[in-house]
DNA sequence: GACAAAGCGGAACAGCGCTCCGTATCGTTC
DNA sequence: GAACGATACGGAGCGCTGTTCCGCTTTGTC
C-alpha cells in the first residue's frame, strides 16, 4: 500500500483547489499558473507536483459538477415526461456547465499544451450518460461523441455577444434530432 | 497622394504572403511568427510593418477566397432549383473554407492577441451574403451573425476524427431551419 | 533530538508576441 | 555616377508564458 500522504501535501492541496476555483472564475481556465500559485501562496513547483497537466488541476476543481451532471442523466430518464424531455433537460444542464466557466468549452477543442486529456475526461465521464439518453429517446442518427462535441463547440467563445446565442442553435439541433412521434 | 512604394517593399509583401500561405499549410494560422519570416527570409520587423496584427496578414493571405465565397452567393441564388437549396451549397462553400484552413475556424472565435478583427472581417464580408440567401429562402428565425458564428464553431478542432464531421451536424441544424413548404 | 523521506519554492530555461532603433537600400537630384 | 534624404529592413531585447530541476524545509518516526 502506498505511504500516507504528509499533512502539508493535503493541506496544500485544498488550498490549490480553492485558490484554483477563485482564479477560474476571476479570469477563466487559461489563467497563467503564477496566477493560481499566487492566490494560493505557494510556488509553482507544488502545483506540478500535485496536477501534472493543466487537465488534471481543471478536472479536479470540477469534478464534483461533473460528477452531478452524470448522475443527473438517469434521474431525469425517470422523472421528465418523455426520454427526450429528458434528453432536452440533460443538455440544458451540460450547456449550463459549459458556458457558466469561462473558455472551459475552448479548453476542451484547444489542442495546446495542457488541456489535451480535458476533452478525454469530459467524453468518458459523460459520454455513456448521453449514450443511454439518446437510446431511450430511440435516437440513432447520432453519436454521442459527436452530439456532445458539436454542443461544447457551440458554446466556444465569449458569452456577452446578445447576437449569438448558444441556446438557440443547440435548440435548432435538437430539434433537427426529435423524430416526429416524439415529444 | 501617398508616395509611390519603394520596389523591396513590394516584392517582401508579395514574399510574406506566399511565405505565409505555405506555413499555414504547413502549421496553420497559429504559426509562430518567426516561423514565417524565416521561410519568407525577412525579419520579424518586416511582417509587423507589411502586417500590424496577425489578422491582416491571414486575411491578406485568403482575401481572394473570401471574395470568391462572397460573390459566390448571388450567383448560387439565381442558378439553383430553390434559394434555400442555394443556401446549402453557399453554406458547404463556406465550410469547405473553414476546414481546409488549420485552425482558421478556432482563430475566429479566439480572444487571444492578433485575431479580434478576423472576426469582424468574415462577419462584415459575408454577413450580407448569408443575410440575402436566409431572406430569400423565407427564414426569420435566425441572423446571419448567430448562423455563421454557429457554423463557424461546429468546424473548430482536429478534423482527422472519424467520430466527428461537422457536416452532420450542420446539416441538421439547416433541416431544423427549413420550412415544411420549401425544398 | 536525530534522521530519512516527502514536499516545497522559485530560479532558470525555452518559446512566443511585439517593439525599437541602428543600419542598409532605394529613388531622386545634380 | 555620386551624394543624400526617405524608406524599409533586421534582429536584439523585453515581457509574459509553461515547465523543469534541485537545494532547502518540513514532516513523521524512532
Amino acid at each position: 500500500m502506498p505511504p500516507r500522504k504528509r499533512a502539508d501535501a493535503v493541506r496544500n492541496e485544498q488550498t490549490l483547489l480553492a485558490a484554483a476555483a477563485e482564479v477560474f472564475v476571476r479570469s477563466g481556465v487559461d489563467a497563467p499558473i503564477r496566477e493560481i500559485a499566487a492566490e494560493a501562496g505557494v510556488g509553482m513547483g507544488t502545483i506540478y507536483r500535485h496536477f501534472p497537466t493543466r487537465a488534471d488541476l481543471v478536472v479536479a476543481v470540477y469534478r464534483h459538477q461533473v460528477e452531478a451532471c452524470a448522475e443527473a442523466g438517469p434521474a431525469l430518464l425517470s422523472t421528465s415526461d418523455s426520454p427526450f424531455a429528458a434528453l432536452r433537460a440533460w443538455i440544458d444542464l451540460f450547456v449550463d456547465f459549459l458556458v457558466t466557466k469561462h473558455g472551459l468549452a475552448g479548453a476542451m477543442q484547444s489542442d495546446s499544451s495542457g488541456f489535451e486529456s480535458l476533452h478525454a475526461y469530459f467524453i468518458d465521464r459523460l459520454g455513456p450518460v448521453c449514450g443511454k439518453l439518446l437510446e431511450a429517446s430511440g435516437i440513432e442518427d447520432i453519436q454521442p461523441y459527436e452530439l456532445m462535441r458539436g454542443i461544447g463547440n457551440l458554446c466556444i467563445g465569449r458569452d456577452d455577444d446578445p447576437r449569438y446565442n448558444p441556446r438557440r442553435l443547440i435548440t435548432l439541433l435538437l430539434d433537427g434530432l426529435r423524430p416526429a412521434d416524439r415529444g
